[in-house]
DNA sequence: GCCGTTTTCGGCCCGACTGTTTTCAGTCG
């Protein structure tokens, strides 16, 4: 359900476990970024040294609420707002004071860093360990890193440790092959394929009233570490339906079954139509672990959690189960100010409840038909599941602020597509037809720039022959009364200096230009102060547009550069300001999902658009659009704030 | 480490499951 194990580096850009170097431009000295991670550094570093549980949440809900904080670090402290902020008190103000206006990291977290080696925090990944088993192990027997945690179970030596057993052993070495295969998480678009199959079969079932996928699948995130699946049904059917989940196809194994809750997981055997990974972009391809990817996938599983409930109880399992942790722990407490109790079995008055627990005070429990009836007792609007991360949505709901997020069907086409020019699979007229069909009025092919050769980057003249080509579809289908055209664009690599893959000639002759960085091993051997400013450049070029896949990062695959994107962003709003469109791409590919919804929020506050982007290299791909869409639901944009929703004519208008 | 109209100490969201115990700690969600 939540998100257990979740490095640093999966949720922000830029690779390694340490404090990086300041800025020698002068205060603020480090990016907002780079201050959340070490935030977030510092609270996993104390967990594996057993500091008080409530310490490290103070450093990690201060890292999230910088994290997704859209004022100025330097201002913050020097205004001296910083210390009036819920969260931030003496210590971390003191702290983050001396970090932005002094450029010094506190002394403690560099001893912090220094003293606990990154095998350790890798070993976090690990289903089933935590920080408390992790130090023990380390202490008793100088495990410092997954490979020689892996010797010494295999060596049998952590079974007889004192709290330890031949059990915990052995789901250590599953664990370990586990995180070694998929980092213990899997993408979204997997993880909603697994969770769907699975969900469909259980409704199927007699007795089951409703079967209804919650946990991160539900909330759309990037990575899912397990399937939650909240199953309503009456109490007398309770174990016949147990019984029968028990025996459904797919099931690989029954890691435990209590009366309320089943573990399980699943292989590929749930999916009815069979399993296949479909196109890969070769490049994508590097980076997931090669030709043995697929294979990987197909003798893939996944962990399920199964709760069975009565109807009654279902909207407050469902609610719960959702999460996210940070949204409950708000809720919970919205809750208790009311003098009410939340939790997964009821919204029981305190009064009422007394000292009962679970069940037995759930039968003085608010009554809720819905979701939509919890958060009306709380005084909230419903909070779309994508929402709820605790990013300031509790607030918005309360005041009937929360955005109109964008749908699928408001989406009139996209801009960042190939064809066979470069490394499509299909041709232009494929892809136009198929984006047709989809509903869609327009569509832009961006092909790739010469210098990608991997990519067959498509040469000036084979780039100028396309656009007349285009020219006469978009002609003929004007003649025909066809409510649709083509774009033209290109796929152009950043290269040094900030420069584009083309002659400003064959640039000027393009709608636009998509700038991406393709060279990765080069920029990530660069810090992010030098990225940046190699960003910034690229998009000082009038002929670029676009900035795509901003961060490069291949979910499950690698990280991405280090770049403060909230640098480069403030950079393009200036731009817009003046009247030059710069729009940052939201990369809609599964395996990228690049710009990260946690920056979507902060685009939309500076008035950047973003236009989300298959970069679809078949006909299929094009349908990847729709997690582009969970993305840019995710980080609250509105048809308003997506390029993608506008008609080709205000498009026309705008480049 | 943060917070406060029960305030400067003693709370901090809370229940279930697992594996190890013989009353509970660790982990997860």
């Amino acid at each position: 359900m939540f998100d257990k194990g979740q490095r640093p580096s999966e949720t922000m850009a830029g690779g390694g476990f340490s404090l990086p170097k300041a800025r020698p431009s002068g205060p603020p000295y480090f990016s907002r970024n780079q201050v959340a991670k070490a935030l977030h550094q510092v609270a996993v570093l104390l967990e594996l040294q057993g500091a008080n549980v409530f310490r490290v949440r103070s450093y990690q809900n201060a890292s999230r609420m910088l994290g997704s904080l859209t004022e100025d670090l330097g201002e913050l402290v020097a205004t001296g707002r910083l210390l009036e902020m819920k969260g931030i008190g003496k210590g971390l103000g003191s702290a983050l004071t001396q970090v932005i206006a002094e450029g010094r990291w506190p002394s403690d977290w560099i001893e912090l860093h220094a003293s606990t080696p990154e095998g350790m925090i890798e070993m976090l990944g690990i289903p089933g360990l935590g920080p408390k088993r992790i130090k023990l192990m380390n202490q008793e027997l100088g495990v410092d890193s997954v490979a020689s945690l892996k010797e010494a179970a295999e060596a049998g030596k952590i079974a007889p440790m004192k709290g330890f057993g031949a059990k915990s052993q052995a789901r250590m070495l599953d664990g370990i092959e586990l995180l070694a295969r998929f980092r213990a998480r899997r993408r979204l678009d997997v993880g909603l394929m697994y969770g769907e199959a699975f969900e469909t079969r259980v409704a199927q079932i007699d007795g089951v009233i409703k079967a209804q996928l919650a946990g991160s699948a539900r909330r759309r995130k990037e990575t899912i570490g397990d399937l939650d699946l909240v199953v309503a049904v009456e109490h007398e059917h309770h174990d016949a339906v147990a019984t029968a989940i028990l025996s459904l196809p797919g099931i690989a194994d029954v890691k435990g079954a209590g009366d309320s809750k089943i573990s399980l997981i699943l292989d590929t055997s749930v999916f009815e139509e069979g399993f296949t990974v479909g196109h890969i972009d070769p490049n994508v391809l590097d980076a997931i672990g090669g030709e043995d990817y697929e294979q990987l996938e197909s003798g893939g599983t996944i962990d399920a959690q199964v709760r069975l409930v009565t109807p009654q109880v279902f909207p407050f399992t469902l609610a719960y189960f959702t999460g996210s942790k940070e949204h409950n722990i708000a809720m919970r407490q919205r809750a208790i100010d009311r003098g009410l109790r939340l939790n997964e079995f009821g919204l029981i008055p305190e009064v009422k409840a007394g000292e009962l627990k679970g069940m037995a005070a759930a039968k003085f429990s608010l009554d809720a038909i819905d979701e939509q009836s919890i958060y009306r007792h709380l005084d909230l609007e419903w909070v779309t599941p994508e929402l709820r991360e605790d990013t300031g949505e509790i607030v918005a709901a309360e005041q009937s602020a929360l955005p109109q997020l964008i749908q699928t069907s408001e989406i009139k086409g996209a801009w960042h597509n190939h064809t066979t020019l470069s490394d499509g699979e299909a041709s232009l007229e494929q892809m136009a037809e198929t984006a047709r069909k989809m509903g869609w009025n327009w569509l832009g092919i961006a092909d790739h720039s010469p210098t990608l050769q991997v990519a067959n980057g498509a040469s000036a003249e084979d780039l100028l022959a396309q656009g007349e080509t285009i020219k006469q579809y978009n002609a003929t289908w004007a003649d025909e009364g066809v409510d649709f055209r083509l774009f033209h664009g290109v796929e152009s690599d950043i290269l040094p200096g900030g420069k584009l893959d083309h002659p400003d000639e064959v640039l000027d002759t393009l709608d636009y230009t998509v700038a991406s960085v393709h060279a990765i091993s080069k920029w990530r051997a660069r810090d992010e102060i030098e990225n940046t400013e190699e960003l910034i450049r690229c998009i000082d070029h009038p002929a670029t547009t676009v900035l795509g896949h901003p961060t490069g990062r291949i979910l499950q695959g690698r990280d991405g550069y280090e770049v403060d994107l909230f640098a480069v962003l403030e950079h393009m709003a200036e731009h817009n300001d003046e009247g030059r469109l710069k729009a940052v791409e939201l990369n809609a590919s599964p395996y990228r999902l690049d710009l990260d919804w946690r920056l979507c929020k902060h685009a939309k506050g500076l008035g950047v658009p973003v236009i989300i982007n298959p970069d679809a290299h078949s006909l299929r791909g094009l349908a990847d659009i729709s997690y582009g869409v969970m993305a840019a639901r995710k980080g609250w944009l509105e048809a308003n704030d997506v390029l993608n929703t506008l008609t080709a004519e205000q498009l026309l208008a705008m480049i």
